[in-house]
DNA sequence: GTTCCTGCAAAATTTTTGCATCAGT
DNA sequence: ACTGATGCAAAAATTTTGCAGGAAC
């Protein structure tokens, strides 16, 4: 039921569209693509300013805002706040793949899940709201099976 | 489908967890917990504190936010973040009572709904998922019926 | 050669912390 | 009286903005 993000041509698609939309291929906007491409999950602004400057890849963190900033608007990617105060980001998939998370209120650790009929359900809601509905989101708080484990020593 | 939230007593009973939990009747905190409990939604921290200061109420910013995190920590209160980067509060009824947000994309409006339905397969995918869960949340996107009808004309 | 992109630094926001003082028990 | 609660101001953390120089087209 935990799986990982379909991770195939994201960046492709991303770079294309931005190209299409009148962007230059700059360095920094390109990084953050290419990194975000890798990810199965979210990562934060400042991880990924940290993980560029590991690669020797280094860019402002403004440049990484911006980025990711441009990147939400055009709908590629999700921006997400699970919590902590922190905004995280991921890949948004074209094909409609999406995913939620569920957090360990004890190792913190961000795990990932899909369900379809979840998904049909949430749509059914809308339409009863009334909405014309974008997105949603859903955030799963709770004690992981480690250490739900732990626990029990 | 939208519901306002029941306000009974959720105010006493907060103060009494407050005292039994050893913790003093403050002024400050007294005053956030007064102006939560006549709430049907969220609040940010500066909402919390203009209001007080609106119904010379006076208190330290500094003094709401402890007194949020305090409430938060013993689950009298949920924090939310549904996007802009700002943490929302509302209050957490002990029966179980249990509502999620949709907002406008457009408007901004936050409005409130509650499915029964959608809390069953929640708890039931936690399960499935091997997690221990003590929360959930669900955020809707899209435009609001008030605002989907403007754009017909 | 334009025009957009980038990095740096400064600013703006939101939230937290230190500390002296005040108030509840 | 003792000790927690409060308010203020300063600090910290996160995100945004201004601007000069550099890079993409």
């Amino acid at each position: 039921m935990i799986v990982r993000a379909a991770r195939s041509g994201w960046g492709e698609r991303a770079l294309e569209e931005l190209r299409r939309a009148g962007h230059r291929a700059g360095g920094a906007r390109t990084a953050v693509v290419e990194l975000l491409a890798e990810q199965d999950c979210c990562l934060t602004a400042q991880e990924i300013f940290d993980e560029l400057r590991e690669r020797d890849r280094r860019v402002g963190i403004a440049s990484v805002y911006r980025a990711l900033d441009l990147l939400t608007g055009m709908k590629l990617v999700q921006r997400l706040e699970i919590g902590e105060g922190v905004a995280r980001y991921e890949p948004a998939h074209a094909d409609g793949e999406h995913h939620h998370h569920v957090v360990c209120d004890r190792c913190g650790t961000v795990a990932v899940f899909e369900d379809d009929r979840l998904e049909r359900a949430l749509d059914r809601l809308g339409e009863r709201l009334g909405y014309h509905l974008e997105g949603h989101e859903v955030v799963l708080r709770g004690t992981c099976p480690a250490c739900g484990a732990a626990d029990e020593t």
